[in-house]
DNA sequence: TTTGTTTATCGTAATATTGCAATATAAAAA
DNA sequence: TTTTTATATTGCAATATTACGATAAACAAA
């Protein structure tokens, strides 16, 4: 076992599963925070923020990027990353629903 | 290694990490998804609902619980679970607070 | 007390994640 | 071309997660 049984949960329950754990890790928190923080959409300097190595870094943020949460372009050597608008805007509109369906019930 | 570094981030930083954690799981989402959905806050039908057996629900609605999202109420022998509306406010809060800040910069 | 019902815990196998040194790749600068 | 700079990939060890059978615990009903 290990594996987790995706294939019997909806796919709409697979991709919101796959966005939270893509932010699952407080990394991956500081590099979505920073990237709201800076002014330009810094690039490797993201490396420089964090307390981990650089291939580490590169790691987290191709987790973040596979699932669309972040964006990269190439400028010359360096890349430039920032947050999705879309992605920020779909984890936003998910939790606004669950509140307004939240009529408390019971407990 | 394997153990990640969470000494090095802030406390917010984990602690919004550990909520998207608990919910990067479909069969949480799924819990999620039911407990919204039905009137009453129905307990062990959960582990109907769901395609896992009864110790692995059990043990996904720990993990749910142990972070703030649901709430567990003794009734009888049974055990009603129910959305914690508090933090799905704060999780609403913490994504509307990145769509504001959310200023097209640049990619 | 005994039985049935409901939920939790333990133990363990399979699998996934985290982190980094070493190395590779790619483009700019010299 | 060679060197430098920036980022990605590989390989591997340490650790965490997932799933479930077996079993325990807690309580109600008989």
């Amino acid at each position: 076992m290990g594996a987790s049984k995706s294939e019997f949960f909806s796919e709409q329950q697979n991709e919101m599963a796959s966005l939270f754990k893509a932010i699952s890790h407080p990394a991956r928190v500081a590099i979505i925070e920073y990237l709201l923080r800076v002014d330009s959409c810094i690039c490797g300097d993201i490396v420089n923020e964090l307390p981990l190595a650089q291939p580490t870094v590169s790691q987290h943020l191709k987790e973040l990027k596979s699932v669309g949460i972040i964006k990269g372009n190439i400028e010359g050597t360096a890349i430039c990353y920032c947050l999705n608008p879309d992605t920020m805007k779909k984890l936003e509109n998910y939790f606004s629903g669950i509140s307004n369906n939240l009529i408390m019930k019971c407990c």
